[in-house]
RNA sequence: CGGGGUGUAGCGUAGCCUGGAUAAUCGCGCCUGGUUUGGGACCAGGAGAUCAUAAGUUCAAAUCUUAUCACCCCGACCA
């Protein structure tokens, strides 16, 4: 999918569209409501992980910052920061900022919350007995990044991010495994996005935290890599800063462990990036806004009261189902605009349906059709139905990640192969912050991950020193 | 923030190089009436544009010049 058109799907679906600022966008209730189902899947499975959702400032005051500065070396680089509070009238009727309003200290809006998150943690963190505090929230940052994109890269996103604190090493890490799994199911078992996953080179790495660990996919044509999540292994990094201790078991004074993990709207535009085809958007079937579109072909009392008749169904069946009653508009224009939209399964009804008892059902992804008999349980097959688009939809993505993923031996051979097909580029690689940057500024790719480790020791693609080291290199957005 | 490109009705566009007369082409969409409705319907009529903004050159600017703003693409930055 080229840009125009990833842009021209947002547009004509009503998913987003532009706001006055640069990399500020309005998310439609369309496009608003695949990220509150995002939500909602994923608010129910941290409840089952026992995090509560909580919610803290926008602003943060510079103080805090210069704390973080001072220990973890953090400088806020992309952050709008507010220094007044009044506007006046000039002589030409001009707002212009009235600079007797000019704050005592300059406020930052969170591009992030670990800041205002530890200084809290300070206060909430005495004993033992306190831990382990398990908390996320649902909330908006702002980071005014110079080159912006619906979704993939915006001034200003909706994002989830959790925090925990931690009396041992142990437990914290294995809190990351923790997130690991959760965000797992949820790529995996609900947005149907395969990934791969991995710890980011040093370079890469949140600077605040010991190391970053991210999910990474590629994109249907193009093969650019998304980054979809992160976890960050803060170790004792802001319990330092903001002198986070508490006392053990055996009364000793002792610093908290944390970290931090985060997805965001983001999710959106990697969506619309991996499920798509010549039509439109495929929305996944447990995050689509409406799962089931009822097209009646003729307006109608009988069929009318057939339509409710199956709609009550499919609702007692939480299936979301809306009907579309329009009769200024043609069918076939009503098909394309839902299948456009990504809407999983469209259910026509008209006087043929109405005869033989029937509902006549089309999927999104393969356009097969199907007679469902109205009167044998039509839930069951369209849950079933539901289902199976999820589940090829999800093999279908994978198989397009894997065939868009190569194996490089020599830096050589992947020069020559990523200036032709962008995609996944695993390799071995011999860690070297130098050489890192030399593969950046040549090839224009990155390393996404360090994949894995081996037993064996292999021949670094770059270096050729031996490693046991495997990344995967890529070209993001 | 550097390089390139674009900005004309709700959306997509023609016109711009080579300035001209009532200031604007076409398609989609919108409104009214009618016929239609099984994969983007048709006919008739209608509404809708200070040509991104500001200044300049000129008898005359959508068209030329300059500045500003926004968006897109390519870099650096980044979830």
């Amino acid at each position: 999918m080229d840009d125009k058109k990833y842009i021209n799907l947002i547009k004509s679906t009503n998913i987003a569209d532009y706001s006055d600022i640069k990399g500020i966008i309005i998310i439609k209730p369309y496009g608003y409501s695949i990220w509150e189902n995002i939500k909602n899947i994923f608010n129910k499975i941290l409840i089952k992980n026992n995090y509560n959702n909580l919610y803290f400032p926008l602003l943060i005051s510079k103080k805090l910052f210069e704390l973080e500065n001072k220990k973890l070396n953090i400088i806020p680089k992309e952050c709008a920061i507010v220094t007044h509070s009044k506007f006046k009238i000039n002589y030409n009727n001009k707002l212009i900022i009235d600079k007797k309003s000019k704050l005592n200290q300059e406020l930052i809006i969170r591009p992030t919350s670990e800041t205002i998150v530890w200084y809290t943690f300070k206060k909430w963190i005495e004993s033992y007995r306190n831990l382990p505090i398990k908390i996320n929230q649902w909330c908006n940052v702002v980071r005014l990044e110079m080159r912006t994109k619906f979704f993939i890269r915006n001034s200003e996103f909706l994002w989830q991010e959790g925090h925990s604190a931690h009396s041992s090493k142990n437990e914290a890490l294995l809190e990351v495994k923790k997130v690991k799994l959760m965000y797992k199911k949820l790529l995996k078992n609900y947005l149907c996005i395969p990934f791969i996953s991995g710890y980011k080179t040093r370079k890469e790495t949140f600077p605040g935290a010991k190391f970053t660990y991210t999910f990474e996919t590629i994109t249907k044509e193009k093969g650019k890599s998304i980054q979809l999540a992160t976890i960050h292994y803060l170790s004792n990094n802001f319990s330092k800063v903001f002198n986070v201790k508490y006392t053990n078991e055996i009364g000793k004074k002792v610093y908290t462990w944390g970290i931090s993990w985060g997805i965001s709207t983001r999710l959106i535009g990697a969506i619309i990036m991996i499920h798509n085809d010549k039509k439109g958007l495929i929305l996944p079937p447990k995050i689509a806004p409406i799962q089931v579109i009822i097209i009646p072909l003729i307006n109608n009392y009988i069929l009318k009261k057939r339509i409710f008749f199956i709609k009550n169904i499919l609702i007692k069946s939480n299936i979301s189902v809306e009907i579309d009653n329009n009769f200024n508009i043609t069918p076939g224009k009503k098909f394309y605009k839902y299948d456009n939209m990504g809407i999983p399964i469209k259910l026509i009804i008209g006087i043929n349906e109405l005869k033989n008892n029937t509902v006549e059902l089309i999927r999104r992804d393969t356009f097969k059709k199907y007679y469902l008999d109205i009167n044998n349980n039509i839930y069951i097959k369209i849950l079933k139905i539901l289902s199976n688009i999820h589940k090829r939809m999800y093999i279908f993505a994978k198989i397009e990640m894997k065939r868009k993923t190569y194996f490089v031996k020599s830096f050589k051979n992947f020069k020559k192969k990523i200036n032709r097909n962008y995609g996944f580029y695993s390799a071995y690689w011999y860690k070297d912050s130098n050489n890192e940057s030399n593969i950046q500024s040549i090839t224009k790719s990155t390393i996404r991950c360090i994949t894995s480790k081996s037993k064996k020791q292999h021949k670094c693609f770059y270096s050729n020193k031996f490693t046991n080291i495997k990344i995967i290199l890529g070209k993001s957005y």
